[in-house]
DNA sequence: TCTGATAGTTACAGACCGGTAACACCCTAG
DNA sequence: CTAGGGTGTTACCGGTCTGTAACTATCAGA
């Protein structure tokens, strides 16, 4: 191989970055181990030697998947410094991007799609993610001086994840194309309030 | 078995029927073929006797999901004759029941994200059902003599989707509990400009 | 130079997958 | 009664899946 990455960084983060994709593209159960380490550069030996089930590798690469999320938001943070309202708008604006360019829903949404069984490792991890990102969202629109922030970070919640699926229904020129539209309704509609 | 359905009903249609219900609990990819025809009291020849392939199977099986959903609008019809605005609000409510119910999502949106390629045939299939779903709620706002009607169809059929994968995700406790309250907001709140 | 940890290779186990062949059975229409 | 279509049964094909065993190669640090 010798392509660099293969021999500067780590078996275990490669395994775990091209997990990611690799799970983010074509779905938990279209993926096996096997297409993973190859693609990864490394061999089925390895990942078992730093995961100890598929399953434990899907629950780090949701993590590994919150994470860079996550880090979008500090961004917002270091743009509108102080400013909550300007940063809710730029969530707006960023979730909008992320439909116009990814074909593919939220990783963590998809994962609760595939893994259906109720007591599968994956889904508690899910559940505490999720949650977070809501609370993330929920204390923006309090911070941004909005009354009934809960409502308002619940719905915008609801419109970003049924647009991440209108997307994969119907493609990217569908509904989705609307969002923001509708969200910045949503916020000037909740700011009269 | 003499379980009475096995006899009367016809064995293609006790696999569409179970095939439907155990790609709605378990996906699609987590069902075999060879599972739902020993659900369904019969076997896998029989199967392949009257599908092609496991494909068109799931082809028929959402055209049947999306046919029961098509249904229910008729009982909007019936019970609130002429009254487009009442049909609406019964549609909310309906929505907001089957959020409480079944923790699964829609069975078209759960079919895109599992088959993840590009040409699969129920592709086309999932994007022309989900089409003339929108439509339909186009339909009803518009005759409900709202402006902007495409607008709002496309907002509540977002949030509805978004609600369903929330279910998923969070569990029925979440979010989506907020279903209702969000689209009687945004209805007259349409209604109002 | 020796050691020990990390990584790669090959082969395999056991299960499951979608799909097919060949044949026996039953039930109904004629 | 008989013919034939729909159905059930068994066995099988080639492939893929997760996960493991046994062995080899590499390389850094003492």
């Amino acid at each position: 191989m010798a392509d660099g990455i293969t021999d500067r960084v780590r078996p275990r983060d490669r395994i775990l970055e091209t997990a990611q994709d690799m799970f983010h593209k074509h779905g938990i159960k279209g993926v096996g181990v096997d297409a993973i380490t190859e693609a990864a550069g490394t061999n089925k030996m390895t990942l078992y030697r730093h995961f100890e089930s598929k399953d434990e590798l899907i629950i780090q690469c949701l993590r590994a998947s919150a994470a860079k999320g996550a880090a979008i938001w500090d961004e917002f943070e270091a743009e509108h410094p102080g400013d909550k309202l300007a940063q809710l708008h730029a969530w707006v604006h960023k979730v909008a991007d992320m439909l116009a360019a990814d074909g593919r829903g939220c990783d963590m949404a998809n994962a609760a799609v595939e893994l259906t069984e109720p007591n599968h490792p994956a889904r508690s991890v899910i559940k505490e993610l999720k949650s977070a990102q809501r609370d993330r969202l929920v204390a923006l629109c309090r911070d941004a001086g909005i009354g009934q922030a809960e409502l308002l970070a619940d719905t915008l919640s609801l419109l970003f994840e049924g647009a991440r699926v209108s997307v994969q229904t119907m493609g990217c020129q569908g509904p989705s194309t609307q969002f923001v539209r509708m969200a910045e309704g949503l916020i000037s509609s909740f700011r009269a309030r």
